[in-house]
RNA sequence: GUCCCUAUCGUCUAGCCUGGCCCAGGACACUAGCCUUUCACGCUAGCGACGGGGGUUCAAAUCCCCCUGGGGACGCCA
């Protein structure tokens, strides 16, 4: 068997979405999985649409995901001869000819062809007319005769008419610039690719692009067509759901290892596993796990995926992330204290955005921390600041301030008090957080430090009543 | 309009190919309880689906047909 080569061919038109990365997963995995080699090649044949800034956030993308390829990134527009070549040779062998009907001929044709019921297609006029090449002439594919079968890889045994589905479809526009069919045809072939996963959208270019392997005398590669991914309306996923970018989700404080497993599982299964690390997917990934009905994208499972990969992963991961998120909102702290704060929040953060804001008041001057007004109502009456103040001279005192220390001090103060170890808790927590709620008390005492906890429970003493 | 794809809990899915082990399993979400210094985590329990109708069969989520629902494609876009 030869060595399978798989591919990603996105449009520069716009930015790497979560359809088109879970495609490149999808080839990534195969390829890998299959000791093969991957493909990365920009379809930039429309230049009117395409930008060089585009192609760079494709890339950005595939790489913040750890999707590397093993050539490329290949840009059509370099390759313009190659597809001439190929046109030239289809032309020479009557595959192909020349047509100088106009857009507004054509789209009567179809319209013409709607009103009859039938499917819209160029008629054929030009084809018996051996027209050269001249100004306003596209060329255009001589479409086949009979049926086109093929075993889908997610599909299974499809089979479609000729007739049905491919018109005489234009190669090569009048302005000289190749056609999508063509350019990937001869890209696939060129670059040896073997199997090819896609969306669906693309199912009914599958004979179109059949037929030209045909003609051209090309070996034909395997298709596998996934189903497409909706958004919570059950319409194709747009911008309106949140089909940014995937670095988008960066953004948003995602994990890519969490992205990599959610989009794996959106569309593939392996029997009731959930969570997979990249090695064991290369291992267990096959075509034949991927589904063939279609899926919403589910912002909610992904956040769950991803607050699980913040819990496993080891802090010295995510000390560098929480940098970069904490750089996002003007703080910033070295590695040690990172190093500290990043386990308190692991069980409690479902992003990192998450984690970075509500971690910040480690970080934060004393004199900049705010404090919510409801927690203050209502932990910081009279009675609790008069203990307040008492725990405060209590740790002014403490030598050492580990986790430890203070578990012994604190449980000693409230058993000597006779009091509920939550009625100091709660106010000592808002008067060094200015919230309610933060991670355990001792934990978080020991990480601020002396200094900044006794600082911040002087200030919440002269904290205005109400 | 024409052609094509598709149909299991709200969502992602296992099971379907090779009918019986499925009065359908897991995960997310949700609800309740436990744990508890807050918030989380964790643990336990609960809620919850084979779209409808015909067949085939001793037996159908699984095979066949029809209907309905959902989606896609019909470009000098990719």
């Amino acid at each position: 068997m030869p060595k399978v080569v798989t591919r990603f061919p996105p449009s520069p038109t716009g930015y790497l979405h979560i359809g088109g990365a879970r495609t490149a997963l999808f080839n990534w995995l195969f390829a890998r999985a299959n000791g093969g080699e991957f493909v990365l090649r920009i379809e930039d044949t429309d230049q009117a649409r395409s930008t060089p800034e585009m192609t760079q956030a494709i890339v950005d993308g595939m790489t913040w995901l750890g999707l590397d390829w093993d050539h490329g990134p290949y840009l059509q527009s370099d390759r313009t001869e190659l597809y001439n070549q190929h046109i030239e040779k289809l032309l020479a062998s009557g595959h192909a000819y020349y047509c100088d009907c106009t857009p507004e001929q054509v789209d009567a044709m179809r319209e013409k062809a709607r009103v009859d019921g039938t499917k819209p297609k160029y008629d054929g006029t030009c084809r018996s007319r051996n027209l050269g090449p001249g100004e306003g002439h596209v060329v255009r594919f001589k479409a086949p005769e009979g049926l086109c079968a093929w075993n889908d890889l997610v599909k299974g045994p499809m089979h479609m008419d000729y007739q049905e589905m491919v018109d005489d479809f234009v190669l090569r526009r009048s302005g000289g610039s190749p056609m999508y069919n063509l350019a990937v045809v001869v890209d696939d072939a060129d670059m040896g690719v073997t199997h090819i996963i896609r969306g669906e959208d693309h199912l009914s270019n599958n004979p179109k692009q059949m037929a030209l392997y045909n003609a051209l005398g090309y070996p034909m590669p395997e298709f596998g067509h996934v189903p497409m991914i909706f958004g919570s309306d059950r319409k194709k996923l747009s911008k309106r759901h949140g089909a940014m970018s995937v670095m988008d989700y960066e953004k948003l404080g995602f994990l890519p290892e969490a992205m990599v497993n959610y989009l794996v599982r959106l569309g593939w299964g392996h029997g009731d596993q959930e969570v997979f690390s990249r090695e064991e997917l290369v291992k267990l990934f096959t075509a034949k796990g991927l589904n063939s009905s279609p899926s919403m994208f589910d912002l909610t499972k992904l956040t769950s995926v991803n607050a699980h990969y913040i819990k496993e992963s080891p802090v010295d991961a995510l000390v560098p992330l929480l940098a970069r998120y904490l750089k996002d909102l003007g703080l910033s702290a070295d590695d040690t204290l990172l190093a500290k704060i990043v386990p308190l929040y692991q069980p409690r953060a479902t992003t990192m955005v998450e984690m970075a804001e509500q971690c910040a008041f480690f970080l934060m001057d004393d004199e900049q921390l705010e404090y919510d007004p409801q927690a203050v109502q209502k932990n910081l009456k009279p009675a609790a600041r008069e203990i307040l103040a008492d725990v405060r001279t209590l740790l002014t005192g403490l030598d050492e301030f580990s986790e430890a220390a203070l578990e012994g001090a604190l449980h000693a103060f409230v058993e000597q008090r006779e009091l509920k170890f939550g009625m100091i808790a709660q106010p000592v927590r808002v008067a060094i957080t200015g919230r309610s709620f933060s991670p355990g008390l001792y934990e978080t005492l020991a990480v601020l430090g002396k200094d900044k906890a006794l600082r911040r429970m002087e200030r919440a003493l002269s904290l205005p009543q109400d």
